[in-house]
DNA sequence: CCGACAGCCAAAGGCC
DNA sequence: GGCCTTTGGCTGTCGG
């Protein structure tokens, strides 16, 4: 043991492992997510439209942060501060 | 102002962002695994290759819990703890 | 000659010949495209900075588009017209 | 009005408004393609399998291409016509 | 040549 | 259970 190939090895399990636990938390966010939307549903709120707007939402304020980075492009290609 | 419509329209908006919160925090942790990849790849392993081990092994996951929810239905089912 | 085999690979081959075309006139689009983005820098504009443009116009009008769908959810959930 | 400013404005706006025509009309182009694979689909080939035949020729054309370039430059550096 | 980006496809999850 | 929208991964393209 101890040689390259099985501290290869070793690194790539430990890669592996580290993503397995970011996936796994990243299903809990996921499934907290669709909780809300239940919990909204349960109120008499429409999961479908909810989910348009918060898509829609989220486009419109990438869309904003690309505005404002090519507005910073166009300052700096004028020489403005 | 505090008629039902408000009402309604604040708990959406709550919603809104309950959901909005939730959503960067899961954005957050995509962020974390992509950079695991990276870091692994400038360490000389294949991304490529990593996902697919990440993927079989969730399926092989899957394969097992479904293993054990069948025998925890048997066990049930014969009156055995 | 003349067997379903043959009237199938000749039905494939046209098909694959309509692609093709299709495919070159594409290209030639893109080539133009690009000529014109060549065109532009010569005269001193920045390409990269004119794609992201293009680029921002496209998902503005995308989120244009989304948000009237989402009103006429809005309308037609209320009954309106 | 008149200025460089304005003009420089009034140049880069043609030049975009003439990408996005061509944009268009490229995207044109991917519909119709889009649109004879699911022709093909409809008489029972496989789009996939279709796709890869595509790839392949492309660059077996390519291929071709490269060599027909090296042979013209075989040919001019050895003076022939 | 590499790294980023868009287009395309297959798979998953939610809705009816 | 089927439809369908959304997400994730792969491929091909483009610019640096």
């Amino acid at each position: 043991m101890s040689d390259g190939q099985t501290v290869a090895a070793d690194q790539l399990r430990l890669f592996i492992e580290r993503i397995e636990r970011l996936e796994e938390e990243k299903k809990g966010m996921s499934d907290d997510i669709k909780d809300v939307y239940l919990e909204a549903k349960s109120q008499g709120f429409d999961a479908k439209t909810m989910r348009k707007i918060v898509s829609l939402r989220k486009k419109e304020k990438h869309v904003r942060d690309e505005e404002d980075a090519l507005l910073e492009t166009y300052r700096n290609a004028l020489g403005l501060v």
